[in-house]
DNA sequence: ATGGTAGTTTAACTA
């Protein structure tokens, strides 16, 4: 099973760009963020016409993110448990093979300190309270998406200049270790251990041309799902054509899960 | 210290 994640970057805009990478990278399963439409609105008919079911939790102007799978779906979710309140459209689950896949929109928190970095480090709570729960079922889980996190400062193209940024500061990245340390593998870095391997650059200051990028988007193995494991990789071409998203899409390989593989 | 770009939506917010 090929899954790969992609923050598009909405998909009113994206559509060409989003249908024929779909057509070219062939993943079985695709995780989608930053859709910014309504379910109402998504272009459902020409992704169904490419062979996915689709799932949407989507919201107006902003957030708001999409499962596609060519095999079934079931037991659906939307939202992160643990917050009644929060209305934020950053979170959609499904069971897809016998593999749990979830497709996240970690909050980006700037400007810090302030409300919306409390609402990341109050979302990060969540997420790690969700993610330690569903690694007691002991099968293959994937939580994949954009984590606007920053591992460590080989992913970023100035560590200096961003300490104090609420996706790479000392809390921020605390944070995302204390989750991965539960036992949870990254793909990207277990493909390739070492080097830059940035998934994001912003539009502005020609910063794709110079390559100021940054490695946010990560897609984070059980380690049931981790033993399925074969490579990972960064469809970086994505992020030079015309018209693109400014992230690029994150995929892994790996062996289905129909048998009791260790 | 500000602005640089892009998407959604139409002045301002988010990133």
């Amino acid at each position: 099973m090929k899954l790969a994640t992609f923050n598009i970057n909405g998909v009113k805009a994206r559509l060409p760009r989003l249908l024929e990478w779909l057509e070219e990278a062939q993943p079985d399963v695709a995780c989608l963020q930053e859709i910014k439409s309504v379910d109402e609105n998504f272009p459902r008919l020409e992704i169904e016409a490419l062979g996915y079911h689709l799932e949407t939790h989507g919201q107006k102007s902003f957030n708001g993110v999409a499962l596609l799978s060519k095999s079934p779906m079931t037991d659906v979710g939307r939202g992160l448990p643990g917050d009644d309140t929060d209305e934020q459209a950053r979170f959609i689950y499904a069971d897809i093979d016998g593999i749990f896949v979830a497709c996240l929109y970690l909050p980006n928190g700037n400007p810090t300190p302030g409300p919306k970095y409390d609402y990341k480090l109050s979302w990060m709570a969540r997420f790690h309270a969700f993610a330690e729960a569903k690694l007691r079922e002991e099968r293959p889980v994937i939580f994949a998406g954009d984590y606007n996190v920053i591992p460590q400062g080989i992913d970023v193209y100035d560590p200096v200049g961003w300490q104090g940024d609420a996706l790479f500061r000392r809390q921020t990245r605390e944070t995302f270790r204390r989750f991965a340390n539960l036992g949870y593998t990254d793909a990207l870095r277990t493909a390739q251990p070492t080097g830059p391997a940035y998934t994001f650059w912003d539009y502005q200051a020609g910063a794709w041309q110079k390559d100021n990028g940054l490695r946010i988007d990560h897609i984070m193995l059980s380690p049931e799902a981790a033993n399925l494991l074969e490579s990972a990789g960064i469809d970086r071409a994505a992020r030079g054509k015309e018209k693109s998203s400014d992230h690029t899409p994150v995929w892994a390989q790996l062996r289905r899960s129909d048998r009791g593989v260790n």
